[in-house]
DNA sequence: CTAGATGATGACAGTCGCTGACATCGCGTG
DNA sequence: CACGCGATGTCAGCGACTGTCATCATCTAG
C-alpha cells in the first residue's frame, strides 16, 4: 500500500489522490487502508517510529564523556544511517512532502517527536533542563538542515558528513 | 468567532466541537466561518502572520554589529513582546493546543514559517547558508523553550527574560 | 477431526470538514 | 434611483474517517 500511495502521489499529487484510489491500486478496500494507517498522510511516515527508537538508543549508548549536544548528535547520525542507503526513496518522498503543506505539518510533528525522545534520552543521561530540550532541538535542527542539503545535492554525498558539517557550523554561530 | 471557538474548545475540547457549533455560537453560518478561516484549526492561529512580520522587521532593524544569532534573537524578543501583555490568553490557547495533536501540527507549521522568515531576514543581512538556516532554527528553538517555560510558570515572569536565559543556555551548550 | 477462538478483511451507513455555485442583502457611488 | 460590490445565507456534494456487523482464514483445544 505504501508503494501504491507513493506512485499515485507522484502521478497526480497528494490532494488529487483519494484514499479509495490508493486502496484500489493496492487491491484492498478503503476501510482496510484506514485500519493500517491512522490517516491518509501517515502512509508516508512509516519509519518514523524506528527513527525515534534508533536515536534514543544511540544517545544512551554514546560515551559518557560526550557533551549533551555531542550525544544528541550521535543519535542523529545513527538515525541518518538508516537513510544512507535509501537516498533514492528519501528524495522521492521528500519531494512529495515538499509539495504539500499538510504533509509538511505531519513531518514537523514527527520531527517534534524526535526532539522529544532525544531530550528524554539526554535527561536519562543526567542532563537537566533547559539544556536537554535545547540540545534536543539543536540536534534535530542540524539533522533537518543536513537532510535538506543531502536530498538536494547534485552529486551524491554522505548524510553523515552533512550532519558533521552542519554541526560544526552550528557551533560556529556566535 | 475566535472567542466563540476558544470557549467551545475549552468546554468540550477541539474534536468534540464542530465547525457548525462555532458558527452558531458566533451567530453566523458554517459557510461564513470557512470564508474567514481556511480551516477549523486556523481560528487559533490568527496572529501568526503578525508575529512573522514583527520578527522579520526587528531582525532587519538590529544593529549591524550583531552576530546572526543575536539578530535572530532580537526578532524573537520583538515577537515575544507582542505576547507579553496577553499572558492570560496565551496560556489558555497553549493549553488547548497541547491537548490536540492536529493543533500541534499547525503550531509547528507556523513556527516553521517563522524559521523561514527569520532565515530570510538574515540572508538579507548578508548571512549565507547554512548559517542563516541554523541561526533561524536556533532562535526559534530558544523562543519555543522560553515560551513553554513562560506559560507554565507559577508566578508571572517576563517572556523577554525567559528568552534571554535560554539564549544563554543555548550558547553554553558544548 | 471438529468446535470454538482470534484476527484480518469486506460491506455499509453515517458524521464532519470543507468547497463550489447561486441567490440575497446592505451599502456607498454616480 | 440604478448600479456595483462585498459580505452573508442556502444548498448540494465530495472526500476523510469511523462504528458496526458479517465473513472468512488460521490456529488451537479437546
Amino acid at each position: 500500500m505504501i508503494r501504491a500511495a507513493m506512485d499515485l502521489f507522484d502521478e497526480r499529487g497528494f490532494e488529487q489522490t483519494t484514499a479509495g484510489d490508493i486502496a484500489e491500486r493496492a487491491g484492498v478496500t478503503e476501510r482496510t487502508f484506514f485500519r493500517h494507517f491512522a490517516d491518509k498522510r501517515e502512509v508516508l511516515f512509516d519509519g518514523s517510529k524506528t527513527m525515534e527508537c534508533t536515536a534514543h538508543d544511540a544517545i544512551l549508548a554514546a560515551p559518557a564523556g560526550h557533551s549533551p549536544l555531542d550525544a544528541a548528535l550521535a543519535g542523529m547520525v545513527a538515525a541518518g544511517e538508516l537513510l544512507e542507503d535509501r537516498r533514492e526513496h528519501a528524495v522521492r518522498r521528500s519531494r512529495i512532502v515538499a509539495a504539500n503543506p499538510s504533509l509538511q505539518e505531519r513531518e514537523l510533528l514527527k520531527l517534534a517527536g524526535v526532539v522529544e525522545v532525544t531530550a528524554e534520552a539526554l535527561r536519562i543521561r543526567g542532563v537537566s533542563e533547559p539544556s536537554a530540550a535545547l540540545a534536543g532541538h539543536s540536534a534535530v535542527t542540524v539533522f533537518q538542515v543536513a537532510f535538506t542539503r543531502w536530498v538536494s545535492a547534485q552529486q551524491p554525498l554522505a548524510l553523515t558528513d552533512c550532519i558533521a558539517e552542519n554541526a560544526a557550523a552550528l557551533r560556529a554561530l556566535k
